[in-house]
Formats: C-alpha cells, structure tokens, sequence
DNA sequence: CGAATAAGTAGCAAATTGCAACCATTTCGA
DNA sequence: TCGAAATGGTTGCAATTTGCTACTTATTCG
C-alpha cells in the first residue's frame, strides 16, 4: 500500500486521518463488513466480497498486524481462523454510518436494497450525532480543535 | 477509479459497499473532512490534505459528479468554489465514527490529537448505536438482512 | 484412496497514484 | 499600471497497487 502507518501517518493529528491510513482502502471495510456478518475463513471472505485473493491475503495481514484481526485456532479442530478483535469490533458505528448514508444516498427510491436488523429483526434506528445536552450536531455546528 | 457506480457497483444491494464505491478511496474522505472544516478552494483542499494535484483535480471531479460537492460562484465576486451538498454534510456521521475511532484505537495513550468540539468548545461525546428501546448495539447483536 | 476444498503464492498486465514541470487567468502591491 | 505572485488546473512519466490466471501444498470428505 502507499500508506505507511506506524512510520508516517498521512496526517499524524488528525483521528480521522489516522483512520483512513488503517482502513481507508477499497477493501479493509468490506472485509470487516464481512466479519461483522460471520464471515471467518480465507474463502468466505473471498466469496462474499469478490476481492482477487492476493489482495485478500495482504488486506488479512494488515488487518492483524493492526490489531483489528486476530488469526485463532478454530474451535471445531485444528483450522485457523480470522476474527475481529476488540478494536475491529469497534468498527461497528463506522460501518453503521456508513451503510446508513448508503441507504439514503446511493439508492433510488423503491430500490432494494440489505438491512441491517436488531435481534428481533427490527431495523436498526438511525445514528444522530448530539451534543452532550441532546441538540443535534452537524458539520455547521462543530468545528475541529487543534492538538495541544 | 477502478470502481464505477452507476455502471456496476462491487455489490449492488449493499449500502455498505456503494457508499464505499463512492467515498471509500484515499483521499475522498479526507477532502470531505476538510470541506466540513471550511475548505473551498482547490489550492485550501491540496494543502490540508497534501494531495497530488492531479489526483484532487480527480475527486474533486467525482465528489460533484456524484452530488456531494457543488461548484458555485463565491459570493465575493467572480471566484469558483466547492461547498457541500446535502448528501455531502450528510456524511457527517462517517466522518465523526471514523474520528472517534481513531481517538481510541490510533494514538498512543497520551499522544495528542485534534478534537471535535461544538460551538462552546465542548467535545461531541462518542456515538454509541442504540436499538429503538435503547439497548446498545453491536455487530454481535445485529445481523444483515438480504434485500427482498 | 482419490477428488474436492482451503489457503495461499507467483508472474505478469493493467490501472492508479504521485511527482515535477508547465500554463493561462486573476489578483495584489508598489 | 505593470510586474509578481497566487489560483486552478494540465501533462508526461515513473513508481505503486490492483487484478487475473495459473500453480502449489495441506486437509478433508465420500
């Protein structure tokens, strides 16, 4: 890849940056889109996302080499197996805005499309950013502060 | 680009991977983020994200071709500039996801960084997705539904 | 046992990215 | 008002990254 974390961040003080320099490709996000759903063997993931398997298996290393993959023994026997870790489960409202922009942007109206359900099959609410006495928040109202 | 919407999305009935289809190289995310941040001009967007040229000349491109940037007239007379659109402030959620994770998991405990703080200066408190009863979620509590 | 499956590797072509130089307008300062 | 700098790109080329198509080495299944 051209970006090399832990050795020059494409922004280093920015969160934002620092993010994208982890996942910010075309593929890390559907792979742990992927996890997020089940998907736990080489060929699972290649499945699902379609990705050419050199590819794949550069985007697993880096994955586990940053922490958001782990590489266990399989339960059921002596497979081995990619799982997300705490940091790569965390992805979790990423992903979710992501797929929640996607639904009202990137689909015309009456077009098909997955959903994302609780437990009961209830679809998963909208994600409204706030500020700590409940206003809603937006790019206009917030604005970033510089690192001390 | 390699991927091209409107022609063949990666996975057509995933909001996940459209969105991703159209914001989720390199740069995209980053010009956006600058955007929100008050960003307009060509020269303003090469040097926050230090882009080459060539390259912003591209997204910028694909930002407006894809409705989140628009290219209007400054209100100080004759110059052009790039604001966002609708769909572009609206990916206000991803932006701040992606930043808060960043702030947990990039930096080093005690490393500083940039903040996002409302217009009083206080941080914006972390997104937690919740269930319409309130009840955390998490990808472990959630599951995709396929598009009927 | 023999075939299919899993998990990669290797080689090469095509696409994307980045760098540096160049160019046409605007705008600014003396 | 004239020259210089800034704005907003474009172009050409080199370096990276991506994708495709084999090929390989275990496992596992029937």
């Amino acid at each position: 890849m051209s970006r090399t974390p832990d050795a020059g961040w494409t922004d280093p003080e920015c969160p934002v940056a620092r993010t994208l320099d982890l996942v910010g490709d075309r593929w890390s996000l559907l792979v742990v889109r992927d996890a997020m759903d089940g998907a736990r063997s080489f060929t699972e993931f290649q499945r699902r996302t379609g990705i050419a398997r050199n590819i794949l298996t550069d985007r697993l290393r880096k994955l586990t080499a940053h922490g958001l993959l782990a590489q266990r023994t399989a339960p059921s026997g002596r497979r081995q197996e990619y799982v997300l870790t705490d940091a790569g489960r965390d992805l979790f409202p990423v992903i979710l805005t992501l797929r929640q922009w996607g639904e009202r942007h990137a689909f015309d109206a009456g077009e098909p499309h997955s959903t994302l359900v609780d437990r009961h099959g209830t679809p998963v609410p909208e994600i409204a950013p706030a500020g700590a006495d409940g206003t809603a928040l937006g790019a206009d109202t917030t604005h970033v502060r510089k690192a001390r």
